[in-house]
DNA sequence: TTCACATGTTAGGAATGCTTAACACTTGAC
DNA sequence: GTCAAGTGTTAAGCATTCCTAACATGTGAA
């Protein structure tokens, strides 16, 4: 790796880590989506890409889409493994709940090195996902060729969870509600109906509850139960 | 605590364990000192020190001796209990050895939150020391009335290691050396000999060596098998 | 007594990463 | 065509934390 993270610019593994993200979520890559997944001005970011762009992190092209560099993927994935290795570690080993393990990973992400990311992968059994489901770079999973988003399901058909994409944990509560009801990778449910606004009415097991239009549009699910 | 580590001073945290570790090792605590043990420069500790005083985390005496105040201490003890907890969770429960978990543990002390230290406290078993013998803040232990350091330890009679203070993990290669040859809390020995200068030869079931006059005079040990 | 060494401080500067204010440009809606 | 919204940039500045160079001061040894 070109860019070595003992460097000390945390910043860099950030705005990578978004970058890598925003793209997985398939929204563009653009400095306004990564300014707002962040919550640094512009001008900040602006400043940023700048940098990362001088040290070959990333390339931006002419319409302004921002893309990784061989280096700059690098950093990223190194990055987004130990957070979601590290989701995985703080659910299984340590008891947490989604929230809480989502909001330390972040931090953790940043400290974790290349011996313990070894340790941590042999004590959870070389996981594939994090807990919300989401593929952990270089474990080699790949996605059900059947998963379209919950939205798609017709009102009555069944469905199984594959993930919560990373967009939707940034979203203050969404993850406990999630989590209280259910709606996690591998449990199944059934779209009970969908209202004029898109508002899903699912049930998995407990009670139905409604799930808004934007997140029923991004939750992942194969269908069938 | 008047001082929340969420306010982004990470070199407040630093330098409170630094001064809290000088303070335990029974090394005076002045502006040298902790400008060694941080490897920064000593303008840069005369800042931080005025900054810390300023924020009441440190009182500085009409000598030079540097103490810390009521919510220095709590910061102190907060970050030394997470560094020696990180410590014996990163040995026990991932397997790393001496020296690793030492530099990792100086980064996850920073990143860990309470529910994360409750959770680890839980899963050790309330450990009272770390692997080194270091006490645990909050943890309750008491050091044996009875210890003394290595260098007073007759030749030909018997010790049992209690701990390696904070001092000597600092010194490169110090912490290899000590976990290969054996000298570690808990395993008892044999002082075979002292030499003029200081060093001690001993025996700890494999086979004897040396130990330098000044590491004989911080390992702390209890007389006896 | 004098000199060296240790210690602390001041002054000036740099890197990182953020802010707000202001401006320029594009694009879609009307 | 015009206007508003969205996007990116420049400029100026601030907080944190470090650096080197230079200087002041105290203390112990020769």
């Amino acid at each position: 790796m070109a860019y070595e993270p003992t460097e000390h610019h945390p910043a860099f593994e950030e705005y990578s880590e978004a970058i890598y993200e925003l793209a997985e979520d398939g929204v563009p890559v653009i400095q306004a989506r990564i300014s707002e997944r962040l919550e640094v001005s512009r001008p900040a970011v602006s400043e940023m890409v700048r940098r990362m762009e001088r040290e070959d992190l990333v390339n931006v092209k002419a319409d302004g889409e921002i893309t990784l560099t061989t280096d700059g993927k690098e950093l990223a994935t190194t990055i987004v493994r130990r957070h979601r290795l590290a989701e995985c570690f703080l659910t299984d080993v340590l008891g947490l709940n989604w929230t809480d393990a989502h909001s330390e990973a972040g931090r953790w992400e940043h400290v974790i090195s290349p011996t313990v990311e070894a340790a941590m992968l042999k004590a959870l059994g070389e996981p594939q996902t994090c807990p919300h489901g989401n593929p952990i770079p270089g474990s080699g999973y790949t996605e059900p060729e059947d998963a379209v988003v919950l939205s798609m399901i017709d009102a009555g058909d069944s469905f199984t969870v594959v993930r919560i994409p990373e967009e939707l944990e940034w979203e203050a509560g969404q993850l406990e509600f999630l989590e209280s009801t259910g709606l996690m990778p591998g449990r199944s449910g059934v779209v009970l109906s969908f209202a004029p606004d898109g508002t899903a009415t699912v049930d998995v097991g407990d009670n139905p509850f409604g799930v808004g239009g934007p997140t029923a549009e991004r939750i992942v699910v194969t269908p069938g139960a």
